[in-house]
DNA sequence: TAGATGCTTCGCCCATGATCGAAGTATGAA
DNA sequence: TTCATACTTCGATCATGGGCGAAGCATCTA
C-alpha cells in the first residue's frame, strides 16, 4: 500500500470526532483554553492535551501560553476555510444527521466565520457593498474603492490603525450555507467587530451564532442596502 | 466523549491514505475502474473494493457499471474543490514531505483540476477573460457577457450543445498552488476540452499535469491576451 | 508556604478499521 | 460451454490510535 498523498494527514486529523470538536468551537474564531476545548470535545484533560499537542504539530492550530493557562485559536484563515469547505460537503450529500432546528436556521441566516460574518446576512453585506461600488475589482484581487473607504470609515471603522497583519484587506470567502460569497480579509474583520461594537448583534457564548436584535438587523439593512 | 460535527465522516474517508490515493487518481477528471483504483492506491482488489463502497456510501464518488467493470468518478465539483482546499492547506504548512522537483512545477503550471484546467495557466485564462470583458459580474455569479459568447464560440465552443447538467455555465473555483482564481463550471469544462481537441496540449496518463506544447502554449497565451 | 488548578507525560487497555487469503458471483471472450 | 477476468463478500489478523488513571511539572492564590 502506498503513503498518501500530502493532503491524508490534514484530513485525518480533522476526522476525529474530539478533534473536530475541538476546531468547531475554535471557529467561532475565540481563542479557548486547553480546558475550555477538552470540554468542548467532552473528553479528559489529558486526552484533550495529546490531541491539542498533535493539531499543533500539524500546524492546525496555534498556542500561546499565559501563565498557567494555555490558549489556543486556529492557526490560519486557510484552516477556516476548508473547514467550512468540509462543512459544505457534509451539508450538501446527506451526511447531516440531526433534524434541521432552530439553531440551524440561526446559523445560516449569521454567524462567524472565525473572525468574520457569515451566512446570509455576510452574503448580503459583500453583495450590498459590490453592488454599491464599495468593493471592485475581481474576487481574486478585491479592494477597496473610495466611495468603500468613505463608506467604512463613516461606520465607525478607522482603516489606518487596523492590526497589522500579513492578511489581505478585503478576501473573498465563500459561505457553505448560502452557496455564495461573503467577506473576509482584515475588513470583514473589522466589520464584524464594529457590528459588535455598535451592539447591532452579539455573539452566542455557546456557539459561532450572531444574534441580530430587531433595531440592529433594521440598521444592517439600512447600511447594508442592495 | 462526543460524536463530533458533521463533516468528521467526510474527513476520516478521506484521510485514509488508500482511500487518499483513490481520490486523488480520479481528481483528473477520468472514470477509473475498480482495479485501475486498486493499483493506484497499491491495495489489493478487495481492500479496494471495501475502500470505494464506504466513498460511494459516503456520496464521494459515484459509480456506474458497464459490462464487468465497474467505472468511479468523484461525485461532484465539490467534492474536487474540498480536496483542493486540502492541498492548499497542506502546501502551505509544511506537510509536504517530498522535495519540490519537476512534476510539481508541472502541476503548477498546468492541471486538471478535476474537469477543468487549473493551475497559473487555468488562472491566467480566468484573468485575460475577466479582463477583456469575456466573464462579468461578481464571482458568486459569474456569466458569459456577449463579447465573451462570441470569444468561445470563435474558440469552436458550441455553446448551444453542452451537456446537459446543473451545473452553473461559469464558476470560480480557487486555485491552491496559484492561490488565485481559475475558471471552473461547465465552460472550463469545455474549455479544457477544447484546448485538448486543439491539440495545444495533451493530459499527462499517470497524473493530473496538462502538458502545453510549445506551439499550443504560444496559440494559447495568443488566445488569451492579459 | 501549602494547597489548588492548569496542563503534560507515561503506561496500559481495547475498540476500530485496514489488510489480505479464500471463496463466490457476474460478465466477457474464445 | 469453458475458462478468464472483474469485482464482492466473508473471516481472521493485527497495527494503530483514542481513551483514561496516575503521576509529575508549572503557575496561581490565600
Amino acid at each position: 500500500m502506498k503513503e498518501g498523498p500530502d493532503f491524508t494527514r490534514v484530513a485525518a486529523l480533522i476526522g476525529d470526532p474530539a478533534r473536530a470538536n475541538i476546531l468547531t468551537a475554535l471557529m467561532s474564531g475565540k481563542a479557548l483554553t486547553a480546558s475550555e476545548l477538552a470540554a468542548e470535545a467532552g473528553v479528559s484533560a489529558q486526552t484533550a492535551s495529546a490531541h491539542l499537542a498533535k493539531l499543533r504539530d500539524g500546524t492546525l492550530v496555534a498556542e500561546r501560553k499565559q501563565g498557567r493557562h494555555k490558549y489556543f485559536r486556529l492557526a490560519s484563515d486557510e484552516v477556516a476555510q476548508v473547514l467550512e469547505a468540509l462543512m459544505g460537503l457534509a451539508a450538501g450529500s446527506g451526511h447531516l444527521r440531526t433534524r434541521t432546528g432552530p439553531k440551524d436556521q440561526a446559523m445560516r441566516e449569521a454567524r462567524a466565520c472565525y473572525n468574520h460574518l457569515a451566512g446570509d446576512m455576510g452574503v448580503h453585506m459583500f453583495r450590498s457593498m459590490r453592488q454599491n461600488g464599495h468593493l471592485i475589482g475581481p474576487e481574486d484581487a478585491l479592494r477597496l474603492s473610495e466611495t468603500g473607504s468613505e463608506f467604512v470609515k463613516s461606520l465607525g471603522i478607522d482603516l489606518e490603525n487596523l492590526p497589522r497583519s500579513k492578511a489581505p484587506l478585503c478576501r473573498a470567502c465563500l459561505d457553505w450555507s448560502a452557496r455564495d460569497t461573503h467577506l473576509a480579509g482584515q475588513l470583514g474583520r473589522a466589520l464584524l467587530n464594529q457590528i459588535l461594537s455598535l451592539g447591532w448583534a452579539v455573539k452566542n457564548a455557546d456557539s459561532r451564532v450572531v444574534i441580530f436584535s430587531k433595531t440592529g438587523k433594521s440598521a444592517f439593512f439600512e447600511t447594508f442596502r442592495p
